[in-house]
DNA sequence: GCCAACGTTGGC
DNA sequence: GCCAACGTTGGC
């Protein structure tokens, strides 16, 4: 079992829609980086932080399971989409997405604090111009960043 | 809204 | 294959 962090903009797709749906997909992944990662190491049982970006409270907002591995987005091929992409071919499609199960909300922790904290340096999150949307979390930051919602397991 | 950093595109 | 131009991300 491993850990990953999403990035969301809470606009769009926050941790309170997830709960509401409950479950969801996570469509719109269009890095490569980051879809390699999607489609070859996320597994079902996998767990989540969920990270609202761009907006006025930036930070891990609540955890996610994985429910279902990687398989085609289909946004890509619906034009009135953002996520639209006229050069992926049907038959072989460029771009995949996971679906997630809301697990919980976490005591936000902003990035602010994950910057200030040792353990957390490694993370492409809190380097400087990292753009990485999916990006994977070790163990022992998964457990640095709950003790930091002081909310224990 | 600003702007630095980044990824992608396309001419050569 | 290089690299300048461009569009996007994302914190502030």
């Amino acid at each position: 079992m491993a850990y990953w962090l999403f990035k969301t903009e809470p606009d769009t797709f926050s941790i309170d829609t997830l709960k509401q749906q409950q479950v969801s997909c996570w469509e719109g992944v269009r890095n490569y980086q980051a879809r390699n990662m999607l489609r070859d190491q996320v597994k079902v049982g996998d767990e989540v932080l969920i990270y609202h970006s761009s907006c006025k409270e930036v930070g891990v907002v609540g955890i996610a399971t994985v429910v279902k591995e990687a398989y085609p987005d289909h946004f890509q091929f619906d034009p009135d989409s953002p996520y639209f992409d006229l050069k992926s071919d049907p038959a072989n499609p460029r771009w995949i997405m996971v679906d997630i199960a809301y697990q919980r909300h976490l005591r936000r922790v902003s990035l602010q604090r994950m910057k200030a904290e040792p353990a957390l340096a490694a993370m492409p999150l809190v380097q400087r111009g990292s753009r990485l949307s999916v990006m994977p979390v070790s163990d022992e930051e998964w457990q640095a960043i709950l003790t930091m919602t002081g909310q224990f397991d």
